[in-house]
RNA sequence: GGGCGUGUAGCUCAGGUGGUUAGAGCGCAGCUCUGAUAAAGCUGAGGUCGGAGGUUCGAGUCCUCCCACGCCCA
């Protein structure tokens, strides 16, 4: 056994070089696939990746989802879980048409269709995975364990099959339907625009404010007084709306009486108007007035007073003006009330034909008229202007329009409930967003618009003919059984399927596919069969790998893919397709800006891992901040932890090594000693470690990734700070002392459970102190501390009493050093006495030698009276006195302390080794050479002198002076 | 404009159910210590606990309103 080296572990290290190093041996070793394999049959912990649109390159807050989807089924392998992590990629949607259009340079769908849409699709395919190398290359160096090769894509013919079954059985269900919808249009542009470009266009404008008289038919005079600020959508008018709550009155002014809003009188009519009656509840709902136009005569009931919970008393007055073919809240009121569509603008933003004068008009041109036609007419009560914030196309500036446009929906909202009871047995973190920000979504649910009018998309698999009957198809092999030919190997996208027709079961029409394309939030929320091409195939996997244990993802996806996943199961499968969901926050520069191309403030996650490692990112993102709040990332912020912890916990690794080496020590053949044998010392610091790995184990089942990465901090501080310094004499005591044994288990039993403690959180260093520590002393070990048990903590080793202890211990010492500082006794000066008292006192009776050696004191007493003379300080139930009173013999002993220190800098300084023997000379004055005397031996022992002189030695290698006690000492050695 | 979240030292964060002088780490200044440590220790400077009201004997903590920032929605 005497051979046995560790490998050397330098102080000084490269971590990026280590990372390098342990992702070789990854590839190697096919370590991943290893400890899939190991756990084969074993219980399944099920983990689905949300798939990212890999058609644009990987950034920073791509880092931090991926290392949080990492660290979980990282812990649960180690815990004995079979953690199945089958990649995926999105493909299809807008975002991935755009970058296309931009290449082509194309700005319109007309430009688009005239390109050709086949081509058009075909370069949005070849699109798509662009960037797969770099996501691979990113995702292997932050060490995400995730299976890239057995990725899902959303635009294979299978998953788009999956989506398809799906959709059949929603249809079937009576869930799928085509209907209007409210969309912000942009009549210059020709289209629609998406929430995104609409959020980007808010602008304060001016437009018409415009209070109008809607005369009731069934009282003489009387008129409801409505407020809009669109007088272009007055001929569209269908109802008049009133809050149910709220009550109105009758104003009589100028011979006519005038209702409104009675908190909205006096704002509207002055403070001189008089409320000449009041209306109960109820009282004017379903009341018919005269509309201000009537150029079309609808089949449905229009023209009434309906009631809506969305009318406020914010401004106007408190009666809305309802057109649905024109506004959200308009065209939900009217399906609510079964109000008519009164559609009446062109897509060119005009009004039709049917429109009397203004037919061919653009509409916002066309309000001054309007307004001029009600003055005429007597309909008008008062015309202003108004600054409020508005949508502007984002490209041309142009006034969106809401239009109500035909759209296929998914209606969840009937589902409502099954929705609420799916988010009930989900745990949210934060808990904050299951009632929040997310049941909130739930419980307000509108109807799921799922259809688009694109190319590059799930088409929706609707064929309809001429006589509106509607088939949806569910599979190709139902393609193939309508249409008599072998359909299997069809690629299901558009131009493809829109060419494939067949005859109307009902009617023998001709059917056809109806337009659109699906949302992509359908197809990614489809993962948890389609993945599998279920139910065409797989039906067990699913099975077993649903619903999913554990997802993660940024919080901006509650209306993304965490709502798409809940609906599309619970309709399917009658539950959520996650038990647990951890929601992040978002980056931020180091100012709390948002990164953004336009703030040129985007950091690029090679910087960092090219700088500074993944280990220093991950353990950034684990145990810095909040994982649900915003944070900032920069350099200097990542240096912080590197410096604070990582290189901390190297230099107790690495002062492992240099002694275990220095006696060829192999932990695994040193002599047992049993815990309970072992000093007061190395019985805290298990205890603190197995407190340690209880937390942590705590944490994790918790998804506290943070709250344990904080207790493992604090662990390596105390195993630094504490242990170490107060053991290191220990460590190179003479071979086989069982004191030295045992600190070189205690501590390498403290790396062996850190390495596998933070085996999730910073996998690459972790596994080096595996690979060296354990590996390197026991042929037996697992390969890798991925493939290795989470470690069991012991709790009969957790001494509470001891901890407790020995923070009064280090409170003491505190305070000793503070008294030494006061009276200015540098520690190096051996003093006679500390006294301890105080409330606090006894605790420290047990570990007082620590005290003694720490503040360099030969004895230290415990006392019940403080001591008077001496230095002192105080905290709380802890008193400490040095006793400063110093003899000749404490003053030697001083100054052999002070030549001791100066010969080890020198030895240092020198480049000799650890241990090296030395040849060494002392010029020192007479007096202070007899005065050492006794401590010659003592001098020479130290500091490994097999000879020592006085005066200069021959041929020295390096040679220092020193003022010890006001006399000049020149300390000179070379290597014996 | 609405909803949700965040706001404690220059920075990053702790501060169960209200209870002495609001803490830690980093950074800064001075001193000290050092044969693992470009470490560490001690001392110090640095806080209107985002602001204003309120409840209470007592508020960083509970309530109301407001402000800033972020996200989502309009």
């Amino acid at each position: 056994m005497n051979d046995f080296r560790f490998r050397d572990v330098p102080s000084a290290v490269s971590f990026l070089e280590i990372e390098e190093g342990v992702l070789a041996r990854w590839r190697e070793g096919n370590i991943f696939h290893r400890s899939l394999e190991q756990r084969e049959g074993a219980p399944e912990f099920v983990f689905y990746e949300g798939p990212p649109t890999a058609n644009g390159k990987p950034g920073v807050h791509h880092v931090l989802a991926r290392v949080f989807k990492d660290i979980y089924p990282r812990y649960q392998t180690m815990r004995g879980k079979h953690v199945g992590r089958k990649g995926g990629w999105d493909c299809h949607g807008l975002p991935v048409e755009l970058e296309i259009e931009r290449e082509l340079g194309l700005s319109s769908k007309k430009e688009i269709e005239a390109f050709g849409i086949e081509e058009f699709n075909k370069r949005c395919r070849e699109s798509v995975l662009r960037y797969v190398g770099e996501w691979e290359k990113l995702t292997e160096r932050i060490a995400y364990w995730v299976d890239l090769g057995d990725a899902y894509k959303t635009m294979t013919n299978g998953y788009v099959e999956s989506v398809w079954w799906s959709l059949k059985r929603l249809f079937d269900q009576g869930l799928l339907e085509e209907d209007y919808k409210s969309v912000p249009y942009c009549p210059r542009c020709g289209t629609a625009l998406s929430d995104h470009e609409v959020a980007q266009g808010y602008t304060t404008v001016t437009d018409p404010s415009v209070f109008i008289r809607f005369p009731l038919t069934d009282a003489e005079n009387t008129s409801l007084l409505v407020w809009t600020t669109t007088p272009w959508t007055l001929p569209s008018n269908a109802a008049a709306a009133i809050h149910p709550e709220v009550s109105y009155v009758a104003v009589e002014q100028d011979g006519e009486r005038l209702i409104l809003a009675e908190p909205l009188v006096h704002r509207v009519l002055g403070p001189d108007a008089k409320i000449v009656e009041w209306f109960d509840a109820g009282a004017l709902e379903g009341r018919s007035y005269k509309p201000p136009f009537d150029y079309v005569s609808p089949e449905e009931r229009a023209w009434y007073v309906i009631s809506a919970e969305f009318v406020t008393t914010e401004d106007g007055t408190g009666i809305v003006h309802i057109a649905p073919a024109y506004g959200a809240e308009d065209l939900e009121a009217g399906r609510q009330f079964g109000l008519p569509v009164i559609a009446l603008v062109d897509d060119d933003g005009k009004f039709t034909a049917q429109t009397g004068p203004f037919g061919g008009r653009p509409v916002k041109e066309a309000d001054s008229d309007i307004i001029e036609d009600l003055r005429a007419r007597g309909v008008l009560f008062r015309a202003e202007t108004i600054e409020h914030t508005y949508p502007l196309c984002w490209r041309c500036d142009t006034p969106l329009l809401y239009m109500a446009r035909s759209s296929w929906f998914i209606r969840t909202r009937s589902r409502k409930e099954d929705l609420l009871a799916s988010n009930e047995k989900v745990t949210w973190y934060p808990d904050h967003i299951k009632h929040g920000r997310f049941g909130d979504w739930l419980a307000n649910n509108i109807d799921w618009s799922l259809s688009r009018d694109r190319y590059w998309g799930t088409p929706l698999p609707i064929w309809r003919c001429d006589n509106r009957h509607l088939v949806c198809v569910g599979s190709a092999a139902e393609l193939t059984e309508r249409t008599g030919r072998d359909q299997s190997a069809l690629d299901l996208h558009k131009p493809y399927v829109d060419e494939i027709t067949f005859v109307c079961g009902e009617c023998g029409e001709h059917m056809q596919r109806v337009k659109p394309v699906i949302d992509a939030w359908y197809d990614s929320g489809s993962m948890p069969f389609a993945q599998w091409h279920y139910p065409f195939e797989n039906e067990d996997t699913f099975d077993q790998k649903f619903p999913a244990n554990y997802i993660g993802e940024a919080i901006d996806q509650t209306r993304g893919w965490f709502y798409s996943l809940l609906a599309i199961s619970t309709l399917l499968f009658g539950k959520s397709s996650y038990e647990r969901v951890v929601c992040l926050g978002h980056i931020v520069d180091k100012d709390g800006r948002k990164m953004s191309k336009s703030l040129g403030n985007v950091l690029n996650p090679w910087e960092v891992l090219e700088k500074q490692g993944a280990d220093a990112l991950r353990w950034y993102f684990f145990t810095v901040g909040s994982p649900w709040s915003s944070r900032r990332v920069y350099m200097e912020a990542i240096d912080d932890v590197v410096r604070g912890f990582m290189r901390m916990l190297w230099n107790v690794y690495s002062f492992y090594v240099l002694y275990a080496n220095t006696d060829s020590l192999n932990p695994a053949s040193l002599e047992t000693v049993p815990v309970s044998e072992r000093p007061d010392l190395d019985r805290w610091i298990l205890s603190e470690l197995h407190d340690t790995i209880r937390t942590v184990t705590n944490a994790m089942e918790d998804f506290d990734a943070t709250g344990g990465g904080r207790r493992i901090t604090q662990l390596v501080d105390d195993l630094s700070n504490w242990y170490v310094r107060r053991s290191r004499r220990r460590f190179w005591k003479d071979a086989g002392d069982r004191d030295k044994a045992a600190a070189h288990l205690t501590l390498y039993e403290c790396l062996m459970n850190l390495s596998l403690l933070l085996a999730p959180f910073t996998p690459f260093l972790a596994d080096e102190l595996w690979d060296n520590l354990v590996r390197g002393s026991n042929t037996e070990a697992a390969d890798s501390v991925h493939l290795a048990n989470w470690p069991a903590f012991d709790e009969s080793l957790i001494d509470g009493a001891l901890r407790a202890e020995m923070v009064a211990t280090r409170k003491a010492v505190a305070l000793g050093l503070q008294a030494r500082t006061a009276s200015k006794l540098k520690v190096r000066q051996p003093l006679a006495k500390a006294v301890i008292s105080g409330s606090d006192a006894t605790k420290v009776e047990r570990l007082k030698a620590l005290i003694a050696e720490e503040l360099n004191v030969k004895d230290v007493v415990v006392s019940d009276a403080p001591a008077v003379d001496g230095a002192s300080a105080t905290d709380g139930g802890l008193t400490v006195t040095l006793d400063t009173s110093l003899t000749d013999e404490l003053r030697a002993e001083g100054a052999a302390r002070e030549i001791v220190r100066a010969v080890q800098n020198l030895r240092k300084k020198s480049g000799l080794a650890v241990a090296d023997r030395i040849s060494l000379g002392l010029e020192v004055p007479d007096p202070m050479w007899d005065s050492l005397s006794a401590y010659r031996e003592w001098i020479a022992g130290e500091v490994l002198a097999s000879e020592m002189s006085r005066g200069r030695v021959q041929g020295a290698q390096g040679t220092a002076e020193v003022g010890v006690d006001g006399v000049k000492v020149s300390v000179s050695l070379r290597r014996a």
